[in-house]
DNA sequence: TATGAATGAGGGTTCATTCAT
DNA sequence: CATGAATGAACCCTCATTCAT
């Protein structure tokens, strides 16, 4: 409306967000190094020199890269309501919901993986990090207690690391997926493999979180 | 000893290990495209050169090093002896050290996690792949099997899965640690968080592999 | 005109010029293997980077090369109008034009003197090579004929060994100057040798031609 | 005899002989600057050390090579008994086995080729060169003078001239036959146009002697 | 004599980035 | 806003040559 007619491209908001995207593909394909600025351009349909203006350089972009990339993994819709239900099946919703989207975001996943390489330089002063987290960990804890309270889970158990347990169990899986198919000469990725393994992170997360009884010891001196 | 003193040069053998041992370090902390021959030689304290001399260049040194990585990891010593053992304790021993080793060789998971940013490409036809964690995945079946004998495990569980389990949350403990560290305000690598994790993969590893009894239902309609 | 006085740089026609320009010289003074890409560019009196802005690298830039130098060597104004006359006259006049093109562009020969060396791989498929010469060959068939049809010359004369042997002759000349000039101790490029060898060629050409009349047999069993 | 039986890979005499003739076809086929010591080394069956122990270095095993193709062009046997021959027939087999020689010598044509890119700088100041064609010419000019006098030639015929004239004729048929029979589309090289080749050159050079006579004036004003 | 190890210099090429339009 | 031209730094790799045995 507020556009000119002959604004076809010129249109520097999506500019700006191809430019994003095209950089998310080629970080998570190549790395912060391996990346090449002319096949973000490329890939971006601009030209070179419009990342230097809508970005500081090479660097700044894979910082702008990895904010955007924590917000798709950990969407506000996260949040689960879990007044209604059970905490097992509150868990059980949150863990699939997680695998899904992990699943969907295996870019995503590549370009923290290359953020460690370079020990999280580019994320530890964003502003964005700071308790980006908190309020999934914190619902991830009511349910723990409420869970606790009715006896269906250990008490004690740390939220966060509950919720790491699930991500490395993702995480691995989506990272890995390449040497591991190669290592144990099995596809892992087929939709068979894919649903089998929901499956058992399921299974095993929560059975993981029941109480020792007496009738099945854990460890015998 | 039969070597004289002086022997610091010359030692073709040494020279090479040399080399291999500085181009896991150089891959590891920069990846195959961020790593720089000369730093490799640099840290080897030998000439560039004669990176060309004992292998054909960066990408075959790289090919080299995952295989020395992949060899570090899954040493024969991993055998282990759960004939004298309950299952239970038998895995849980493999678990523990599955993950100190993994602690203590950070650098083998980031070059892993490297490869799979090349989608395995180097290792996908080097012939060491083949069975190379064929014995280790029959020692856990064996284990698995026995303890579905005895009650104590759930049957149909799939040793690869188990296995990749535990390998998932020990190195996305390690691989992860940097931005983890961050994102969760805590830092994940201090000796008591190191126990704790441990601990807490044990835990969720080996409860999670009970029998879901009448009394403790996982879900409920 | 049009453009501005310190229109210098900025000239993407004319940089790209001044580098084949320089990388013809620097191709044939020393060869495809030996020549330096930054001596072209430092010669053209650019970046050596440039370099690889206009070409893909040193192997295309040699094809391109070669290309301007076939077009040096046969122009189209090589077109002579024979119809005014005499056969004799109109190939000595061709003769006499080759020669000193020939004379005149050293650089062309030296340069097709070596991609000799790489067995033609560079023109091998390349679109302007065909029928390159065709034209002047299909006019020297004409005058050949013309000449025989008048008895001047022997009939069934290939015209195309007969340009190849013009061609040999002055080729020789020029690129074996040096070797030469040091066997036959004596200087074969200054003035007056060159013009005695340009007769030498005319005359050898020429009376080469000529049918051999029964009072001059050339052999006798 | 004086050898001892274990000297089989001890022959000083003949490692140096094939490192000679195994540079040859290396320079011929790479020139000066393309050829690669090891490759010289490698197909002489020898180690490339031994290339520094028979020889300065590159440029002076170049140097040799020079001097052996000069050799093997211009054999001793070239001599030619011309008394009981008629002039005519006399130069016509002296060219013959010029062509022929030049023929079974592409690679010392090739290595002279490359010489000159080097401006004859390495057999300029060699002993060997110095009248190494005089007695060649010599004998060619007696020739001269013979069918001078009795009218079957033109007189005043340079004889260095004509020599020069011949091995350009069959120079350039060797030296450049790669990219003539791509430009001409046609395989210059196949046994009938080789043979057609030394029949035209024959032709070309004896008849360019002849004397000009009346009845077939080469020019008209 | 013969050999593998080791070296320093340099060349082609790539890349992130800035300049000029 | 958008673009092609231009640059300097750096990297992988090659090569002729020397060292040590």
């Amino acid at each position: 409306m507020s556009k000119s007619a002959t604004a076809r491209t010129r249109d520097p908001e999506r500019t700006r967000e191809k430019l994003l995207e095209a950089a998310m593909i080629e970080f998570a394909t190549h790395g912060l190094t391996g990346a090449k600025v002319e096949r973000i351009a490329r890939r971006a349909g601009v030209n070179k020199r419009l990342v230097y203006h809508y970005f500081k350089g090479k660097e700044q972009l894979y910082g702008d890269v990895l904010e955007r990339t924590y917000q798709q993994i950990h969407r506000r819709e996260d949040a689960i309501n879990l007044d209604a239900r059970a905490p097992e099946q509150a868990l059980a919703d949150l863990i699939d919901r997680l695998f899904e989207r992990i699943i969907a975001l295996p870019h995503a996943n590549a370009v923290i993986a290359d953020e460690n390489l370079h020990q999280a330089r580019h994320i530890k002063t964003a502003p964005w990090v700071k308790d980006m987290h908190a309020r999934l960990i914190a619902q991830i804890e009511t349910m723990l207690n409420a869970g606790s309270a009715t006896g269906v889970f250990r008490p004690d158990i740390d939220p966060v690391r509950f919720f790491i347990s699930v991500l490395g169990l993702c995480l691995t899986y989506v990272t890995n997926r390449y040497t591991m198919s190669v290592v144990f000469s099995r596809d892992l990725f087929s939709p068979e493999e894919r649903e089998g393994w929901k499956r058992h992170v399921l299974d095993l997360c929560l059975n993981g979180l029941r109480p020792v009884s007496a009738e099945a010891p854990r460890q015998n001196a």
